[in-house]
DNA sequence: TATGAATGAGGATTCATTCAT
DNA sequence: TATGAATGAATCCTCATTCAT
């Protein structure tokens, strides 16, 4: 009983400070962020960060994973549904989650959540956005390891991001769903750029999915 | 000329540091840059700095505006020709710069340049993103104030540069000009995104322009 | 038991700190004592002053407040012993408590206690003169309220603690008693001055009542 | 003809330097003036201080020496007018001298202008208060030897500087011959109080001179 | 598990002083 | 004489990390 009760304590303590982890290095870079603000504003003692995470990196990466998580774990739609809508319904996906999660995106577009020079940390996020570049190809028809293909909609999936962090800072002006349709034909340039680039990739019957 | 002499070796001793720091700051974030950094390599007193600065965030903003002015001073290109073909000469100027400049790419594309907090530093880098995104909308007969303009315009913005990023860290395998060509399509795609959120707007015309 | 034994040590530390500090600030001004003077001194890593006091301001002020208290905390006499014997009995503390802590007298002569610009600190000192001056004009029947009086009383003060350190650097001729004599003279000096600034000043009576 | 105008032109300087000097070390400390608070307020380079003063320690006791000239150099009355009428003619230029120059009373009252520790910084200030307090003692008629007297009157010299500073401070409320008649009943008190330390000494004659 | 006292390396900044011109 | 660039020691402060309790 009591055992069980110290690990659930534990696991509590755990998952404040990773709570407040995610808030403190979504707004701040690495080396802005002490190990004392964390442990402060979770109500702990300074040296309770080290039992669970190790050293300051531990939590670091144990919130960047987690704020990987929350934002771009890919929403996986209706895989009979015609292709065109299935991207739509994850563009939508996205926009809404930022919606929700905005103050996450901010250190992720600024670039200062993989600012530790830390390729633990850069992978845990570019894992995620790679992943959503290969699922595009694939539902579209296309070769996901096509080069000219995944720089450009890599690059497309770059604009998306800032787009939403714009988008949340100006206020929302926009709906979600003009929003998902914006980047529908943003992609689209995204695709003829690649076609641009590499003469021997073909993206017709793939804008025609889209459009 | 023996008073121009110190004044010069002066002059001098600033440029270095300034070389330094422009290059220090372009790789690592505000905070993990310090002053010896600097010093050290310029191969100086760690009281130089101060004395031609005032202090770190002088020598910081001094590097950011020399980066911004390095890589995004706008190349005006012949006022006469076609507009797809002064769009398209400015992007060649841009991915040139990019392959001349490239290692200060990386601070600004990471966002650790205006990682300071730094309102002047942000605006340094932004002002010339503005501007590219005001020119390019006049060029193509469009209202520079249509705020769903600006901001797809901006995000494709966001694109180029980390295309510009991907492309020289994945060994330059595309030649400027396609790249260039490919941004177009960008750009297109930005502008039926535009038309997308703002229904008012009507590209045709000036997609015409740049196909 | 061994949670006390934790909590006592560090209040030890503290207290060694604070002891270290009085005895520094006491004889050299804010800026002459740095806080490695403090920490070397008491044996201590050199970030234990910021882990207890915040900072150098925070071990400055606990030192002032301290000497504060040392030197100036108005002994209390018997309410029902004459004005006359009560002001003696006053003095005669006052002496004696130079004669203990006679280094720590140094440095608010000099007013080099007061010197880091710190109201707080003037605070912490002044309250207690001024304190002494309004129950002396109390005790003598006299309104403490008097622009004239407090500004004469404050003065035989100042000439009191001056002189006070001139009988301590010079060897201490003269006995604590006979010393509180002689300012008995200085106050009734006082009392006669205030009179001459303000001519709605009676101060006779009071004089009576202490000579 | 050139010669002398250099000569005219570096002394010029020099004095500019020591006018500058004698406001910053009357109001802050000798470690808070910097300086380059003295050679920027005075409009010349850096380096000039040390040609004419050698170091800051320089600059610094010129500065002491100078404002202890302007402050206390003896107002020497006339020596045929009665005793009483010298020492008040004495006090009263000595109030009016105050509020001439009351800026450089408040480094000296607060102790900052000798507190570099300097002793030829402690002379040049207190030779001129025991001179005046000697001529006192000559003046009416007592041994400018005897160790209680000069005890005593040197305190009332402190509480006199004090009593100027603060009614600098405070608006300047009474007129300068009530001070000094107040001042008079002060030094009173100090004889009285000085034969209360020294039973041999006689004041009587003395008091009857100032009343 | 949790606490928080203690450590000490590292960093920005100030400033007296030197010296070549 | 005067300049001001350059030096480097000294200072305050921050903070990750360790560890005894």
């Amino acid at each position: 009983m009591t055992g069980t009760t110290r690990q659930e304590r534990a696991a509590a303590t755990r998952q404040r400070l990773l709570e407040v982890a995610v808030h403190q290095f979504a707004g701040r870079s690495y080396n802005d962020v002490s190990v004392s603000d964390i442990t402060e504003r979770a109500g702990v003692a300074h040296g309770v960060v080290f039992h669970h995470f190790g050293n300051k990196r531990g939590v670091y990466l144990a919130a960047v994973r987690e704020i990987s998580h929350r934002l771009f774990d890919l929403h996986l739609p209706d895989p009979f549904a015609p292709p065109g809508e299935q991207v739509r319904d994850v563009l939508r996906d996205h926009f809404s989650r930022m919606a929700e999660h905005g103050d996450l995106m901010v250190g992720y577009v600024a670039g200062s959540l993989a600012m530790a020079g830390d390729p633990e940390a850069w992978d845990a996020l570019e894992r995620h956005r790679m992943g959503m570049v290969g699922w595009t190809c694939t539902v579209v028809g296309l070769d996901p390891g096509n080069d000219a293909l995944r720089l450009m909609l890599r690059s497309a999936g770059d604009a998306m991001d800032q787009l939403s962090l714009r988008w949340l800072q100006e206020g929302r002006w926009f709906a979600v769903d003009d929003l998902a349709e914006a980047m529908v034909r943003m992609v689209i340039g995204a695709l003829r750029a690649a076609a641009a680039l590499d003469p021997t990739l073909d993206v017709d019957r793939a804008v025609d999915l889209l459009s």
